[in-house]
DNA sequence: GATAGCTAGTTGCATTTGCAACTATGTGGC
DNA sequence: GCCACATAGTTGCAAATGCAACTAGCTATC
């Protein structure tokens, strides 16, 4: 068990992180053109998406998306302004706040998902090749497990 | 020349943003419990190192960090505050600013790949065989020439 | 069934980021 | 030389983020 990288380590991760930061950089500046709101709106209307009509609490959310709670507390704020998400008090557990999609905001994660998924084929299925594509899922996938590990 | 991307080109994409989306963020917290700066700096430093005494420009640091002037400019105060970095005009171009490298500064930057080293070996060099290490770089590789292809 | 501790979410405040306007210097056409 | 235009960097203001303290509801132990 080293504690210093190898150069190739440092290559890789270099390089992950420029290209991620790279993309990430792209996809807002494309998302922000065609006048639709960040990417992590997109990310938390997904998640609530995928929920269903119950909806699902905000800590859960925020673990998925990786959002610190009290940071996505005032992106709930803002999206519930904007009509694409109702919170209401959970049942089960009194301090707990479902989140749900409304309609409103199941057509704006429709209009997002135009730019976004065109974006994702342009940025990432075009340049690799299948073979490649899934070796990047693998490898990314190791390092999500490694994560959730603690 | 699709516009939706495929099932698997999702996957890749959602997989690499949130890996690496973690990584930083685990990353952060190791430098800020070690009572050092964010990782921006290191990226600033290591560049500014890199050009030796003459130092660089702060339009060819924001292009190599990926971020935009008016943030790197503020960037730069903070550090030059903390005398890490140095910055006058530079001769051939009235308009432009060297920023060089202080002595406080290579030493900020070698405590800083202490612990920066040590969670890239952790986070990638461990979970890694060479060969993916070697597969992640190339992909990422593409990926920012593509990006770099404007 | 009281109390200590944990979890969900919010809020105030400081820091950082994003955006647009601005200054000042350099560049090219005429 | 003078003009329009591009580039380097800064600044004011608004928005977003991070941090710590807080409220309120759950859970477990005695």
């Amino acid at each position: 068990m080293k504690n210093k990288p190898e150069k190739h380590t440092v290559l890789a991760w270099a390089r992950l992180l420029k290209a991620s930061a790279g993309l990430l950089a792209e996809v807002e500046k494309a998302l922000k053109q065609a006048g639709l709101p960040p990417l992590n709106w997109y990310d938390v209307l997904l998640e609530v998406s995928r929920a269903g009509p119950t909806g699902l609490r905000q800590s859960d959310i925020a673990r998925e998306v990786l959002l610190p709670k009290h940071n996505l507390s005032r992106l709930i704020d803002r999206m519930e302004n904007q009509g694409v998400v109702t919170r209401s008090g959970c049942d089960s557990d009194g301090r707990a706040k479902q989140v749900c999609l409304t309609d409103i905001g199941e057509t704006l994660l429709r209009k997002m998902w135009q730019v976004y998924g065109a974006e994702i084929q342009i940025r990432l299925g075009e340049p690799l090749s299948d073979a490649q594509q899934h070796a990047l899922a693998e490898i990314a996938g190791i390092l999500l497990d490694q994560e959730s590990r603690h």
